[in-house]
DNA sequence: ACTGTTCTTGACACTTCATTCTTGAATTCC
DNA sequence: GGAATTCAAGAATGAAGTGTCAAGAACAGT
C-alpha cells in the first residue's frame, strides 16, 4: 500500500551502474546518477540508502549481469577450448572502441575502493574468484578431452588468464589500439598450448 | 633573489606521490598534501600550480624513480633473461603485503582519470610503452642468445608481459595472497619458453 | 469519504574542497 | 638602510556534494 513508485527500480539501477562504470565512485555524484535517471535525489535515498549503498546495488547488478554473461561463456556446453577462445575474444573486444573507456567496473572498482573499502574488496574478489574458477573447469575439461595440454596445471592457467583479462582492462583505457589488443589475445590462446 | 623557500620541493613532491598513489586523486585533497608536507596550501599553489598540476608532477616523478627502476632492471646488462625474471620477481613482490595495497600509480590513475583526461592519459601510455620496448629488446637479445625460444614475436611476447605487469597490480588490490601470486608470476616466467 | 502508508518535490543545513586574497616576513640588490 | 621581490600563513570565497526534512500527492483497504 502507500503511493506506488513512478519509476522502474532496475531501470534506475542499470542507469546507475552505467555511471559508475563510466567515472568512477567518487567522480559519479548522486545528483548526477538522479538526473540521468529523471528521478529526484530523495528518491534514491528513499530506495538506495546512502551513496555507498547505491553503488553496492550498482556493483551487484554488474555481477548478475555483465559478468555473469563472461563466466557464462565459459562454461557452456561443448568444446571448452572453443568457450575460453570466445571469451579471450569478448575480453578483447571489450579492450577496443568506446567500451574500452569504461573498462570493466570491478576492475575500476578494485583500483579506486578495494585498498580502503572492505565491503568493495570483497566483492569484487568473488566475481575474480568465480571467473578463476569457471576458467579452471573449462581448462580442466579441456585437458582430459585433449584439446589442451597437461604439463601445466589447469588453476595456474586459470589465474593466468584471470590477470590477462584485468590487466586488458587497464591497456585498453591507455591505449585501444586494435594491433595490440589483438597481440595480447593472440598470446592468450597462444599460451593455452 | 626574494624571500627563500622553507621547504625542499622534491621533498614536497616525494610527499605528494605518496599521497595520491595510495588514495588516488580525487581522494586526495591539496589540503591533505600541505598537511602531510607541513606547508601552507597556498605554498603549493605557488609552487606546482592548481591541483591537476601538482598530480602531474607527482606521476612525472614516479615515472623517473619508481617506474625507471624497473626499466633499468630490465635493459640491465650481463643475461637478458635473468634480468626479465628479476622484473617479473620485483613486481609479484609489489603485488603483496602493504605495498600491494597502492599497486601501480601509473595503473591507478589510468582506470581513474585516463579516459577523461588526455594529458594523464598520454604520459600513462608513454611509460607503459617504455616497459614495452624494454622487456621487447631483452627478449630480442635472450632469442639471439638462445636463452628464449625464437618461435614467438618478441613485440607479443613484451606486450604479453606489460599486460601482466598490469593485471598484478589488479590482483594484488583485490587479495594480495601470496600463494596466487606466486603462480602468476610462476606461469609468467614459464610462458617465456 | 477516511486513514494510514508510501512516494515526490523542493528547500535546507552541513560539510568539504579548490582556489584566491591579504597581510606580513625574509632575503637580495643597490 | 631602502626598494623590489618572493615566500608563508591563514582567512575568505564560491562551488559542489551529501544527506535530511516538511508538505503535499497518490494509492489500498475499510
Amino acid at each position: 500500500m502507500g503511493r506506488p513508485r513512478e519509476f522502474d527500480s532496475e531501470q534506475v539501477l542499470d542507469e546507475t551502474m552505467r555511471l559508475f562504470w563510466a567515472k568512477g565512485y567518487r567522480a559519479t555524484s548522486v545528483a548526477d546518477v538522479a538526473r540521468c535517471a529523471g528521478i529526484g535525489r530523495a528518491s534514491l535515498y528513499n530506495t538506495f540508502g546512502d551513496k555507498h549503498e547505491l553503488f553496492l546495488a550498482a556493483v551487484e547488478r554488474y555481477q548478475r549481469t555483465v559478468h555473469m554473461d563472461l563466466v557464462e561463456i565459459i562454461t557452456d556446453s561443448g568444446s571448452p577450448r572453443a568457450a575460453i577462445e570466445r571469451a579471450i575474444e569478448k575480453v578483447a573486444e571489450d579492450a577496443l572502441g568506446e567500451s574500452a573507456k569504461r573498462g570493466c567496473l570491478l576492475t575500476n572498482s578494485a583500483l579506486e575502493l578495494a585498498p580502503h573499502d572492505e565491503k568493495v574488496r570483497e566483492r569484487v574478489f568473488e566475481s575474480f574468484d568465480r571467473l578463476e574458477r569457471a576458467f579452471e573447469g573449462a581448462i580442466v575439461r579441456a585437458q582430459q578431452e585433449g584439446e589442451i595440454p597437461t604439463h601445466r596445471e589447469a588453476r595456474k592457467m586459470a589465474r593466468f588468464l584471470v590477470t590477462m583479462v584485468q590487466g586488458l582492462g587497464v591497456v585498453g583505457k591507455t591505449n585501444p589500439d586494435p594491433q595490440r589488443v589483438s597481440d595480447i589475445g593472440e598470446m592468450m590462446v597462444a599460451l593455452l598450448g
